[in-house]
Parts: C-alpha cells; structure tokens; sequence
DNA sequence: TTGATTATTTGATATGGATCAATTTTTAAA
DNA sequence: TTTAAAAATTGATCCATATCAAATAATCAA
C-alpha cells in the first residue's frame, strides 16, 4: 500500500469543522451543519515525499483536496519526456469528478494530507447542493484560467520571463493563503521548475543566478529565494 | 456598432428547438419544455471576419456559446506578443460566468454566428437547474482537460510534433461533430496556426512542407490539407 | 481584368537554450 | 563524523528554431 489511511474516529465527523484550509476549498461554501455530513462522505489519507497518489492511466474514481503539503501533477510523453502540469497547494483541488481516466499522474512533494472523495459519493452530494456545485464549476474555471496563464508563458516567454515569472507567482499562492511570501520556499527541485517551465535544469540554474547577480533576488539556500526587488523582476516579465 | 444583433421573431422561442449543433453544446441536457425558456434567456448575433467579440480588458459580462463559424480566443503581451490560447468551434463555449474581466481576447475568424448569455440571467436559470450547472461543470473541465494537454505539447513537443498534432487534433475535431475530416479545412492564416502553437509561420510552413515532402499529407492549397497517412503522423507527435 | 495587398513559401544567417561535461554543494545514510 | 548519493552550479559547444530577406502565390478592390 503506497499511502497511510488515516483511521477514522469519533472526531472525524468534525474533522471539516477544524479544517485550517477550509476557507480556500471550494467546500468553504458549505454552512456548519452540512459541514457534518460532509466530513462524513470523504476521508483523509497522507501520503510521503515522492509518493505517487495516482498515475494518468488509471480509471478515475476520486477526487482529493489538499489540506496539507504540496502535489505535482505531472504528464509523461511516450518516450520518457515530462511535462509538470502544475503545482499544488494547500486549498487546490485535483483528479477528476468523472468517470474515465485521470488527464495526469500526481506526486506528494514532502508530506501531504489529502480529503479523499469518492465519485459517485461526491456526485450525488452535488445533486443536493447547488452552493457546492457552484463552487466547484467556479474553482475549475478559475483552474481553467490559470491553465490558460501557462499556456501564454509557454507559448511566447522566454527562459528569463518563465523564471522571472514562477518566482512571483509563487510568492502570491503564500500571500494569497496568507503564509510568509519573502523569502519565498521552493519546495521542489530545479529539475522539477525545469519540466514545469519547459527548460532544462541548467537553464533554470542560470537565470536565477542572473536574477542573483543583477541583484533582483538573493538565494538564501537552493529552496528559498528572497525577492529583493519586486518591481524590476516583475518587470522582466510583463 | 461592430456586432449585429439578429432581430428577434416569434420564431425565436424555438431557436434552440431547431438549433443543429445543440447535442455538441452545454444545452444539450435540457428537456423541450426547458428550451422554450432558455431560447428566451439568449440572443443571438453575427459577426464577421476579424470582428472582436470582447477585449480582454473589458468587464465580463456575457457567455457565448458557438452556433456557427470558428472564433479564435488570445491574450496579447505588453510588447504585442501575442498567443492564441484556442481555436473554438460550434458547440464550443466561451466568455464568463463569473463577475470580473475576460481572460482572453475574443475575436471572428470568417462568419460566425453565437448564441449570448447574460452572465446574471445564465447564473439565475443555472440556480433552477442542477442538470444544465452539471454539465457546464463538465464542459469546463473538460475545457481543462484540453488546456492541460496543450501545456504539455508547448512545454515539451518540438515543432514538427507540434505542426503533426495541429493537425490531427483540426481533424479529430471536425470528426467529433460529423464534419468533413479528411481533407481537413484550416480556417486560420499561418501566422494564427504559429501563434497558436507558440512558432513562428515560417517553421509552420516549414514543417508544412516537410509533412509533404515525406507523403504524410497532400496541401490541396494552403487552407485544405489531405491526411495521406494518419498513422504515421500521428506516431511523429506520440 | 489589373494592380495592390495579403498570405505563403523558401533561403541565408543568427541565437537562445539544449546538450554534454565537469565541479561544487547539499543531503542522507552508514 | 565520514562517505555516498543527489542536487545544483558553471563552462563549452551545438543545434533547432528565430530572424531577416526575397520570391511567389492567392485574394481583393477598383
């Protein structure tokens, strides 16, 4: 078994009441007494560093929100290639509300603590609340948005804007769920920004080392970068 | 004006009764009687060639569904770079249902005709019916399921696999509706296929011309492309 | 039909980022 | 701690695609 179930208690029937993350889900819609019912359709597993939590070709059954750590969500090309899709965060969603196979494969990076749903379970759920499939059509959307971001960047930004780029979009995801954003931590690896940014690690190396050397950032260590000058590295890319 | 707003008759509360391309759009899970209403919920308009449906800048205020013609959706870059995000076909949908801006440009390519929602009026009938927030809910994710894919082709995907899954993903497309596939039309200039897949049209072209060369595909002219070997095409982008 | 404009193809050259290679730094294990 | 393995940096070279340029083809307006 490649991930820990966390084995359900009395408590896990308030587990969604204490949930930290609740109000960056899309089941932040749900009012106190729907919360109950809630926590009791979905369950909580943590998965480890590097631990896959499903890969592409496998039949869709579930849907996880992330209340703990970082997922990558990632494609493979038939002749080894990978593409990072994207990284996730505490509050993001992913897998599928739909009958088929996952679109990728998803990784922890670090520890991770997962709500798991079961489809059919969440489905039928969503045909007695509109508020949640409400919220649920507006968080894909705006997935579909950022989506479309990336698809700009990858399509007309070169190396230096995509890094310039992904430093600060990631120092706005800490903001934005109200963690420290400066200095910003990189929880993955070069090779990892590489495949997420289509470049190689050597080419994601020497950007920041000219973002270092022209003073925008400094590198406090590999995995936690300090902006120094917002505006000017936010001009590189726009 | 740069739009026309076909005049509404008493025909119109059956627009959507003798609309062709329903089963491939969003309203496709509506009953008959549920037509009735959402026909008068939208208008329909047409718009020529090179016509702009909405800026990016503007506020959100509609949703537009394709009922006839090809729309191309795009963001454009401070410096004029420009990156075509989607070519949209009939049963495709875009715009918002959310409150904000655009996230994209929207604009005509040849003569188009859309159906238009207002976001309000759309999100009050949405709050009635659980089926049509379902299957908007769907399309979006599937929406994103295709963004997805296009991150992983301008991520990782030289341009010769690029150009070849084009192609092939034009003609999967015009299959799926019923549509003549093989000679497969291309609406678009080069320079739109090129900023599309994130090229210039020089290497388009280029590619183009190698597929010929190499007896994949037959250029009736530069807009109607016959698919020699699909087999061999499709094993050059996977 | 004719000229003008726009789109496409093809050629020559330049270059940003990939690739190959070696070194240094960090992390993890013994 | 010491050693081994993994990650990151830096350098040298190469190549796929961009850029610049010109010719050809297709479309449109008068």
């Amino acid at each position: 078994m490649r991930e820990t179930l966390i084995e359900s208690s009395d408590k896990s029937t308030t587990r969604c009441a204490i949930c930290k993350i609740r109000s960056y889900s899309f089941c932040r819609c749900l009012h106190d007494d729907q919360l109950k019912i809630f926590s009791g359709i979905s369950t909580e597993k943590e998965f480890k560093d590097k631990e896959t939590v499903f890969l592409q070709q496998e039949d869709s059954k579930h849907l996880y929100n992330i209340t703990k750590g970082n997922i990558k969500i990632y494609k493979l090309l038939s002749d080894g290639r990978i593409q990072i899709i994207g990284f996730l965060y505490p509050g993001d969603f992913f897998g599928s509300y739909k009958k088929g196979k996952y679109n990728y494969s998803a990784e922890a990076i670090g520890d991770v603590r997962l709500c798991v749903f079961k489809q059919e379970i969440l489905d039928n759920y969503l045909e007695k609340n509109m508020n949640l499939a409400k919220e649920l059509l507006h968080m894909t959307s705006h997935e579909l948005t950022l989506a479309q971001d990336r698809i700009g960047v990858l399509g007309k930004m070169n190396a230096n804007e995509r890094v310039a780029k992904f430093i600060l979009n990631i120092s706005e995801q800490r903001a934005r769920i109200g963690w420290q954003n400066n200095p910003v931590s990189l929880p993955m690896i070069r090779q990892d920004i590489a495949d997420y940014l289509g470049l190689t690690l050597e080419t994601v190396s020497r950007e920041i080392t000219r973002f270092k050397t022209s003073n925008l950032i400094k590198v406090m260590n590999a995995k936690q970068i300090f902006i120094v000058d917002k505006e000017k590295l936010a001009n590189v890319c726009h």
